[in-house]
DNA sequence: TATTGTTATACTCTATAACTATA
DNA sequence: TATAGTTATAGAGTATAACAATA
């Protein structure tokens, strides 16, 4: 059997790692931390939405009434086209609307119903407890440390 | 600790975050950050490798030799039957062979060739120097830092 | 020409279930 | 019965390219 125990000295490191230098790199271990995550938030989920970029694409449009697919698009970092099946799931739930502009008939402005916006406050409530529990090994400091450092990345990493 | 602060009314946050309270969940956070990195990994991956999980693999069984295909697929947190492929891939590069284990003929034990070890340190120099391009605007504290939360993720976070 | 929303298509990654050959 | 490797299949999630309507 392959057993290798790579000494962690002093280190300041959790559970004997690292066993590779796998270990050390930022991207695998970014990776290894959001499967866990995402697999955990979609048990969370026990709402009528299927995955959770339909969760956060209900955010945006809440939070930002008469948005274009293209501006969320934009701020979820996926392509317009990607969005389509997304919004139509949210439209088919009713939970938004798609409204023309007056001005531009190209465009599609999303408007949350009332029924998007209860739904978006009782599955924001779920997915915080869900977080709540997930990372209850995790003190304030570090997750806001963490969320701090994660936003750095999406600032900066994209070029 | 030495944290760039952007002052957005009293919060300790960059780039004007949060815009919403999206932006102020872990597990999206985590989703934005490894989206971008995965994309610029992938594009660091200049070689005949498909793919990060098939460097990972290559990196393990090289750094765990005579590891079997289950105990593979628990280190690397997937299941046996997605492990095949990959497997399957290093092995038509001759980046490793499956050998028989005596004593129980259902094991197929891994072993890197030397073409392997070669791909492996190669591969491993880009990746290195992929990060430290990419994450150029973190410090080496900042790094550290990220490193040890997301292992503690990985080692809580799996119940 | 450029942009918005859309469709079609393909690719990566992953999981589940069932099979086979061993144990 | 249980385990190791395998196959088949399906489902998210994403990207690229092309299209129609509109600017």
């Amino acid at each position: 059997m392959a057993e290798r125990r790579v000494e962690t000295d002093g280190d300041p490191q959790v559970g004997g790692w690292p066993q590779s230098e796998l270990d050390d790199l930022i991207g695998y271990n970014l990776k290894r931390a959001y499967v866990i995550t995402q697999a955990d938030f979609r048990k969370a989920l026990t709402n009528d939405m299927s995955g959770p970029r339909v969760f956060s694409a209900l955010m945006l449009v809440s939070d930002f009434p008469n948005i274009t697919q293209s501006e969320l698009a934009r701020m979820l970092g996926i392509e317009r086209s990607g969005l389509v099946a997304i919004v139509d799931e949210l439209e088919a739930l009713s939970y938004l609307q798609r409204t023309t502009v007056p001005g531009d008939r190209r465009v599609q402005a999303l408007v949350a119903t009332k029924k998007g916006e209860a739904a978006r406050q009782k599955t924001l409530k779920l997915v915080q407890e869900h977080e709540e529990r997930l990372f209850a090994f995790l003190t304030q400091d570090e997750r806001d440390t963490l969320i701090g450092l994660l936003r750095k990345i999406r600032k900066f990493g994209t070029d």
